[in-house]
RNA sequence: GCCCUUGUAGCUCAGUGGUAGAGCACUGCCCUCGUAAUCCUACAAGAAAGGCAGGGGUCGUGAGUUCGAAUCUCACCAAGGGCUCCA
């Protein structure tokens, strides 16, 4: 019998019934079958192996392609499991699936594995890939799947669920209840590296079974798992948490859980970011406001966080009453707009607050400045009416975008969150709330990703997500509807027929926390700040003793024109401190000598290493003060 | 919160039942000095954060075992990795 096969590129072959798409590419391009990794046959992923016995069109994906690399890490993952089960035979197999990076594979065992387990785990996989082992896959009956797994309860619990017959994929004596598709043979994993165990729930519950996870990466070349481990490196070096503290910006103590402490260089850098946010916001019309930490336990059952977000509230009794610490700015900020009877003209009302936040976070979810306790919100609620939505959503999603791009982590992309299960307000609420969001993003020509049901109880948001320069994606800013608060706090303005309306209300953020949003400008810049968000711009290094009084003439003037510096006169050589001012990433290096003295000028060393002599004192100043102004992400010394 | 791992000087770490250690950092003295170091690749040639002295620790906290605990056991605290990815 014959088949008509439609290739990827359209055309159209006859083939054999019965011939695997292996054989296929072999016979159209001899490169594409050493690439392929699996085929869709019509829409369905298939083995590279698997016969076809009817016309199809088919198309090959490597490891280019997204599903490529799950079947890469999926079959990686077996190898994984393959070798455990080969070294510690009682080991019970449960689930192992490719991740966006890499893949794990789940154990139930007595023991936790070690470090020198992992190592003879690993070595056990490179043996299993030199001896290219074939996967293949048999259909069988559930009740067979049931007998041969009836030692894992997982695997039982898996196979009762299925709504399809049951599929196993076997390498030689090992097999693994799995729905595919794998790579053809082991050998096609040229490079594989172990890199963590953890623990993990059982289908993530937590009361289920504890297992133990291990973590690992491959790749089809042995230099792609070089650059990758590269990166991981890179990405260690760059660790905000170690660099905080050698660049004394901040530290955490065990008497404050989850709370960071700021030195006087990380309020410096804190100082940097928060003028140009506030340059941006007044430019806008936006106007600050403060409100306090602490409010009385009615407000926070009006606002509905009592109801919903208590057990992540920091209470506390004073003279027999209960109080809160706010978790969010939104009811003090409701309270300041029932303060006076608004306009429509007033609208939009923009109002900010830098709103200082505390949540009780589990203990084991903290990390560094990424997940903290007590964080800094750049707020905002804005008051409208429905007319406004639109425009002020644009302006919102420009501001973002523009300061994004000014701290040099740009916006990567959108996410709308459209209305969850469990949400209040009226289906035309919604309606005009997400078609006005969408609305807005359409008209920038933004892409966005929607995630369907992933909204607020309150209102559907859109997120944004920035990315650093080593390609790693950020949540950072929001913007939300809020459809409860204005009911709850029976919120109105009076519009041009003269009568009370519900305005409707945004809130948002641009950075989201202030502390998250440091660290990741710390590990975007590996501490190496541009100019103008740099603690210390310029450190002075006066050569011998002689030059100290010439050194802080120079100060002065940088101090007159606010120039952030410090003076280096420690006992030590030239060399030294110039290694100690370089280590701290300070952008600029000035070394003052005899020939400066006498001339007037500077020898200037940006932290590229670069030198320039005879530089006048007003040139170097001009040059600083123009690159703060422009607020330049680059440090190149053009004067 | 739960699981795993870790906790020794300011930092990085060595020390596995018998006197608390190293390098860097810090302090003092000497020196008054001209642009740091590291890694990788090929070839060639170099260069090595200036010297001396000093201070600093209830070995995360508490309890237990022991003649004796940084080391073994238990509890607690904190940090890091995970707990959404589905045969």
């Amino acid at each position: 019998m014959k088949i008509k096969i439609t290739l990827p590129d359209k055309s159209q072959k006859i083939f054999d019934s019965g011939i695997t798409c292996y054989e296929i590419a072999k016979e159209v391009n001899p490169r594409l079958s050493k690439e392929a990794l699996a085929c869709f046959v019509n829409d369905d992923l298939k083995d590279l192996n698997a016969p076809l016995t009817s016309n199809a069109k088919i198309r090959f994906v490597t490891f280019n392609d997204e599903e490529g690399k799950k079947v890469f890490w999926h079959s990686s993952a077996h190898i994984l499991a393959m070798a455990v089960k080969e070294l510690f035979p009682k080991a019970k197999m449960t689930i192992g699936p490719a991740i966006e990076k890499g893949f794990y594979y789940d154990f139930y065992v007595k023991k936790p594995f070690t470090k020198e387990d992992l190592e003879k785990i690993e070595e056990k996989m490179r043996e299993i890939i030199k001896k290219k082992i074939p996967f293949e896959r048999k259909e069988i009956s559930k009740k067979k799947a049931q007998e041969l797994f009836k030692n894992n309860e997982f695997k039982l619990e898996l196979i009762k669920e299925l709504e399809t017959k049951p599929s196993l994929y076997y390498n030689n004596k090992f097999f693994d209840l799995c729905r595919g598709p794998h790579v053809p043979n082991t050998g096609y994993v040229k490079a594989i590296k172990l890199l963590s165990t953890s623990s993990a729930y059982w289908r993530g519950k937590s009361d289920g079974k504890v297992l133990m996870r291990i973590y690992g990466i491959s790749f089809p070349k042995q230099k792609m798992l070089k650059e990758y481990l590269d990166f991981l490196e890179e990405v260690e070096k760059r660790n905000h948490i170690k660099l905080g503290k050698q660049l004394e910006l901040y530290s955490f103590h065990p008497e404050a859980p989850g709370m960071p402490f700021f030195h006087d260089k990380g309020v410096k850098l804190w100082n940097n970011i928060m003028n140009y946010w506030k340059e941006e916001h007044e430019k806008l019309g936006y106007k600050q406001v403060m409100t306090p930490m602490i409010l009385s336990a009615e407000l926070w059952e009006r606002s509905g966080h009592f109801k919903y977000y208590k057990e992540n509230m920091y209470c506390l009794e004073i003279e027999g009453k209960e109080q809160a610490v706010k978790p969010m700015n939104c009811p003090g900020g409701m309270l300041m707009y029932k303060e006076k009877s608004h306009s429509y003209r007033e609208f939009p009302l923009k109002v900010a607050e830098l709103g200082v936040v505390h949540r009780h976070e589990l203990s084991g979810v903290l990390s560094g400045l990424f997940r903290v306790r007590k964080f800094t919100q750049d707020d905002a609620h804005i008051y409208m009416t429905k007319e406004q939505i639109v425009p002020t959503l644009k302006e919102t999603i420009n501001l973002v975008i523009r300061m994004y791009e000014t701290f040099g982590v740009p916006l990567d992309h959108v996410e709308l969150s459209t209305r969850p299960e469990k949400s209040i307000g009226s289906d035309e609420q919604w309606e005009l709330a997400e078609n006005t969001l969408k609305q807005a993003l359409d008209e920038l020509k933004l892409n966005y990703k929607i995630n369907e049901g992933d909204g607020a109880f309150y209102g559907p948001k859109i997120d944004f997500h920035i990315k650093d320069v080593l390609g790693r994606t950020w949540q950072c800013g929001t913007i939300q509807v809020d459809f409860a608060q204005p009911d709850n706090f029976d919120l109105t303005y009076i519009g041009p027929d003269n009568k009370k309306h519900r305005p409707v209300m945004i809130h948002r953020t641009v950075l989201g926390s202030l502390e998250r949003f440091m660290a990741i400008l710390v590990e975007n810049y590996a501490g190496a700040f541009p100019l103008w968000l740099a603690p210390e711009q310029v450190r002075i290094i006066p050569i011998a003793d002689r030059h100290l009084s010439f050194a802080r003439e120079i100060g002065n003037q940088f101090f007159k024109n606010k120039i952030r510096y410090e003076i280096d006169d420690n006992q030590e050589t030239v060399e030294y401190r110039i290694r100690k001012a370089q280590l701290q990433k300070v952008p600029l290096i000035i070394v003052i000598g005899d020939k400066e003295e006498k001339n007037k000028t500077l020898a200037v060393r940006t932290r590229d290493g670069k030198v320039k002599f005879g530089v006048r004192i007003p040139e170097l100043i001009k040059y600083v003060n123009k690159e703060v102004l422009r607020r330049s992400n680059e440090l190149s010394l053009k004067l």
